[in-house]
DNA sequence: TATCTATATAGCTATTAGGCTATATATTAA
DNA sequence: TTAATATATAGCCTAATAGCTATATAGATA
């Protein structure tokens, strides 16, 4: 795995509209419109958000009459959790701090 | 784990001199100027990198003569991870497109 | 107290990001 | 061929990001 294309993972997915349409995605693919409509963002908004996704490698498109179905390309988020994975065996050694830092989180 | 705070740490992580730094850190705990050294940043740039990591979790400051030694905190990049952790029945579903997307890394 | 060292902050610049509206393009349907 | 539908692109605006230099601050040492 590549710097370059992390940095892209990664900000792909520091975007609050973007982990929600991955998450929509996860349950099955998806026409644009159908990630519009519970945005509350335009359409132009949300193409420009899945072109951001789709050079992540995070999704892909296809092509059925008008529409140009999205689906979830879970490759990249591998990609991701391996790279968070060497840092295992760290936050596994430090377990205390790590449970109030999540009880923090929980108020 | 609340929407905000993956924002912060993905965007933090989004960053390849700050992924550096954490993985800098990893080996222990460093001040500010043996950070900037291997850099080849300035020390405001280095410091400024330091407090998008503060703020996302990630690091901490203690206080130690003139120097505040930064340290690893892996609990967020453990939030990360879990949100990812979602997405992991879905890779082990499509291995095929998974192992092609690596092998196309490896160039 | 004066100075040195380590780090932080202020303020500047260029680029990127995320939103919008208006418009172009592609495919289907009449 | 014309019209309708779905999506993409262009262009604009504002705010945030990443870098810099110059300067301020905190603590240690002379």
């Amino acid at each position: 795995m590549q710097h370059a294309q992390l940095d892209r993972i990664f900000s792909a997915l520091a975007d609050p509209t973007r982990r929600a349409i991955l998450n929509r995605l996860a349950k099955g693919e998806a026409t644009v419109n159908a990630l519009v409509e519970p945005s509350g963002l335009s359409q132009p908004t949300v193409s420009k958000h899945l072109k951001i996704l789709e050079q992540a490698g995070l999704v892909s498109r296809g092509r059925a009459a008008q529409t140009r179905p999205v689906r979830l390309e879970p490759a990249p988020l591998k990609a991701a959790a391996q790279w968070l994975g060497d840092y295992e065996a760290f936050w596994n050694a430090s377990y205390d701090r790590l449970e109030a830092y999540l009880k923090g989180e929980e108020r």
